[in-house]
DNA sequence: TCTGGGGTCCTAGGACCC
DNA sequence: TCTGGGGTCCTAGGACCC
């Protein structure tokens, strides 16, 4: 018996959320903006026929923003991610196994449906998750993750699909192919797409009848692999459980530029808190941490980019401990009189937070700091993020480094004091 | 003219994803 | 003036070892 997978993509999923608690927001052009209101990440249909591209800089289409009275929201990820928590726990009744692939997306095997039904079925999912949560999906049914994927673009293009395509035993899956632009295949970027179309390969057809040896030679294992999903021989199985991570990232731009160590150093500080956080709800310790600072990406004259490494004695994820190592970590990076637009703090060498082994010069009381995590965690948890800070992080005034959301909806749906009202 | 060779580990960088 | 953030995997090349 082969496999059967389903890729269902919810639309413009973050607009679609804003929708869900504003339904005057429907059917007109919608964007919902990055961190510091930055860029334009995602868009309605209306947006996008408008030209709007992903990542367009705000300031660049200001004025497009007023003639077209589009509206625009601040990036709400409370809101999101609740909303996705939804819509995933919708799809899990619908397939013995399924693997959250982003949080707008997820496989589900559909394996033991009947060919015949898969069309069907798929349109009672996309009922379903729109009855349940209000949001919109699409999907697309195939026998392998990349023609799934496939599928899916394709009901997102064609109105005629309704939102739902089934490519398996597909007499069209030629043209189907045909009609997707090799750019638009999982897996192929800008360079691939680029060096692919100069060789004369534009569609999804062509890539799968291409060379293996051309393809194997330029773009690797992952070519090869790629060709066998688009004729049809699955190479990337369904994933169910999650892997554990390899890092731990948390970083922001400023929205105006810091020159102030202080600042930076604040900065710096509340990034580890929320790096600790997340690796204490991984559950595991970091044995490397890194910190990193750069100016203005865009602007070449003074740039600078500068970053520190440094191996920790013992894996830790005690948020005090860390804080003090990137702070030494700031300080040997940190140059004068430069105007800082970004900062950040990374977390590698990720293990096991179980018993943990006391380095022979260790004198830190690694249980006391733990039972101090764990009630740092429970009261943030129950009480709201950021209940407990630590002052190393600053206390109220004069943070210019404190992201931006200027047009920001409310919580509806995690925060009681913000819960939609009907009239 | 000759100047070993092969395996493993690590890292940086490039490509991609959402 | 104003340009997001967090990941993964693969490969090439250097260091090191026998």
């Amino acid at each position: 018996m082969s496999k059967v997978f389903a890729l269902v993509d919810c639309n413009n999923f973050y607009v679609s959320c804003e929708r869900v608690f504003n339904p005057k927001l429907a059917g007109k052009p919608v964007i919902v903006l990055s961190n510091n209101d930055g860029c334009a990440v995602a868009r309605s249909n209306e947006a996008k026929a408008l030209g709007f591209r992903f990542g367009v800089p705000v300031f660049e289409i200001r004025a497009l923003i007023k003639t077209h009275d589009i509206q625009v929201y601040s990036s709400n990820y409370a809101l999101y991610g609740d909303m996705s928590r939804r819509v995933m726990e919708t799809l899990s009744q619908f397939a013995p196994e399924m693997e959250i692939y982003s949080i707008d997306e997820a496989f589900l095997d559909l394996s033991d449906v009947p060919g015949d039904c898969l069309t069907a079925y798929g349109r009672r999912i996309q009922a379903a998750v729109r009855q349940w949560t209000g949001i919109p999906v699409s999907v697309g049914i195939a026998e392998t993750k990349t023609l799934a994927k496939i599928a899916n673009r394709l009901a997102k293009q064609s109105k005629k699909t309704g939102g739902v395509l089934n490519l398996t035993a597909s007499s069209n899956r030629d043209r189907a192919l045909a009609e997707v632009e090799v750019a638009d295949v999982w897996g192929i970027g800008r360079r691939y797409a680029e060096f692919l179309k100069k060789n004369g390969i534009v569609n999804a057809r062509q890539l799968r009848d291409a060379d293996r040896e051309f393809v194997r030679g330029r773009m690797g294992v992952v070519g090869t692999r790629m060709l066998q999903e688009l004729k049809g021989f699955c190479c990337y199985p369904l994933e169910e459980n999650p892997p554990v991570k390899k890092g731990i990232t948390v970083s922001r731009s400023f929205k105006a530029g810091i020159e102030s160590p202080t600042q930076l150093n604040e900065a710096v500080a509340a990034y580890v808190s929320r790096g600790a956080e997340k690796l204490r709800k991984e559950n595991v310790a970091a044995g490397v941490l890194m910190v990193f600072v750069m100016t203005n990406r865009f602007k070449q004259e003074r740039y600078y980019c500068n970053l520190e490494t440094i191996r920790l004695p013992v894996p830790t994820s005690d948020t005090a401990e860390l804080i003090r190592y990137a702070g030494e970590g700031l300080r040997a990076i940190y140059r004068r009189g430069y105007c800082y637009k970004r900062a950040g703090v990374m977390f590698k060498d990720l293990v096991s937070a179980g018993p943990i082994q006391a380095g022979l010069f260790d004198d830190r009381d690694r249980r006391r700091s733990k039972k101090l995590m764990q009630a740092l965690d429970s009261i943030n948890t129950q009480m709201g993020a950021g209940t407990l800070t630590h002052a190393a992080a600053g206390l109220g005034k004069g943070q210019r480094w404190r992201t931006v959301y200027k047009k920001r909806s409310p919580a509806y749906t995690t925060n009681w004091a913000q819960l939609p009202t009907v009239v």
